[in-house]
DNA sequence: TAACCGTGTGACCGTTTTGTGACACCAGGC
DNA sequence: GCCTGGTGTCACAAAACGGTCACACGGTTA
């Protein structure tokens, strides 16, 4: 699965160099130009990185990188803060914030690659390539496959990827919609109802072992995967 | 383990290419700007292959080259020397200083890492040497040979370096773009359905004895080599 | 209790992916 | 030249998958 960015910046310039520069290196950019239009975003997208400007109107940067470490639901997702030339005493303030790393403004599309690489690499090393495990389902995303207690478990790509989703979001519920965005990806048309015909076809896939009940529904939001009952 | 190469090179764009292009292959880049830097490197990791620039500020890639290969400690690390067009009648020089190949610039990543390859696959012998076996099946990469329960298995030579590269990464899917570049070699535009054919041709000629039971296909990902089912 | 809403479920069918045999081409040996 | 074995490509067949629908079910509300 790609690896998702969410850049929250207001100069439509930077955005737009920053959207074509990392995409062009296989990177899924996610725009937001406010802090508002930053917490919609993440409530469909659940991004492996965040690009912070500094400055932005309405709530800074500063706040915005706040109030995401207080969230313990993207706590864990890293921070790089866009700061123009002469903040640098605000560095410091800008590391209590919890941000991972500082580009300077101007940057280079190299250089922000090279920082992002580094900070994913040192924030979750080779998460999307991690042996996920929950209550003996285990699922290894290098060999393409899922176990339940050792046994063989079978199920179709999307399911994989719905599953692998899952449980690398766990204790969390999910809309139809943002299951869509997150799995399916974005920009494709499909009625919502098809989620619900793949969380059928996941939970018959594991229900030989009963790990189904991971699978939770709440009724009225969506879906959620977790241990407890 | 990773192969770990290490490139020394001063040019920032360059030393970026060469890291995203060799860790997409696998590789772990250790990146330096420097001779001394280099040197530094050296202490902390021990690289299976050097990258070396010709012309750096300071110490030149030969320099580099000459004191590597005077340590016994690293003198039996190859090195791959990188130089610009029209320095060609500098190579005699450079082989006198031991580098084992040379890559003229501007060069493309693909042929860099079959270079490379071709350099690992000579200066260490061993590992790509060895016998490898799973449940029966046998394959000898000295000899040449393949054998099931040991009944001899026939098969080209493409089915060879396939099932070899199979059997020395056991456990993981590889796209049809990943077996292309890690069996066919970087450089070659072949059609991606032909990997089908070749594991077709692989598993008829280790069905036999049930082996194609080993060589798994992965829907919508790829193909893995597992003893597994 | 009946209407209603959201979700579960099985089935259908077009599309996509993979398996498979055949063929043309190339290089090397005779 | 003429085989021969190996390779890449193609066309077709087979299988799996994915999205949609219709209907069933169960809880909630009027």
């Amino acid at each position: 699965m790609a690896v998702k960015i969410l850049i929250i910046e207001d100069e439509a310039a930077i955005r737009e160099m920053v959207e074509m520069s990392l995409s062009a290196v296989g990177y899924q950019v996610i725009q937001a130009e406010s802090g508002e239009e930053g917490f919609s975003m993440l409530n469909e997208h659940v991004p492996d990185l965040i690009l912070l400007d500094w400055m932005l109107p309405g709530m800074s940067g500063i706040d915005f990188a706040r109030r995401i470490k207080k969230d313990p639901l993207c706590s864990e997702i890293p921070v790089i803060m866009l700061t123009a030339r002469g903040e640098e005493e605000d560095k410091v303030r800008g590391l209590d914030s919890g941000a991972d790393d500082f580009v300077t403004k101007p940057f280079s599309p190299r250089e922000l690659a090279s920082r992002i690489k580094a900070v994913l690499r040192r924030a979750s090393p080779m998460s999307s390539e991690e042996v996920v495990e929950v209550d003996g389902l285990k699922l290894d995303p290098l060999s393409h496959r899922v176990t339940a207690n050792e046994d063989k478990v079978d199920m179709g790509p999307t399911e994989f990827r719905l599953l692998h989703f899952f449980m690398t979001h766990p204790e969390r519920v999910f809309t139809r919609g943002q299951l869509l965005d997150n799995v399916w990806g974005t920009n494709v048309y499909v009625e919502e109802r098809t989620v619900d015909v793949h969380i059928r076809r996941l939970r018959k896939s594991i229900a030989g072992s009963g790990h189904d009940r991971l699978v939770q529904t709440v009724r009225g939001a969506g879906y959620r995967f977790s241990s407890k009952p």
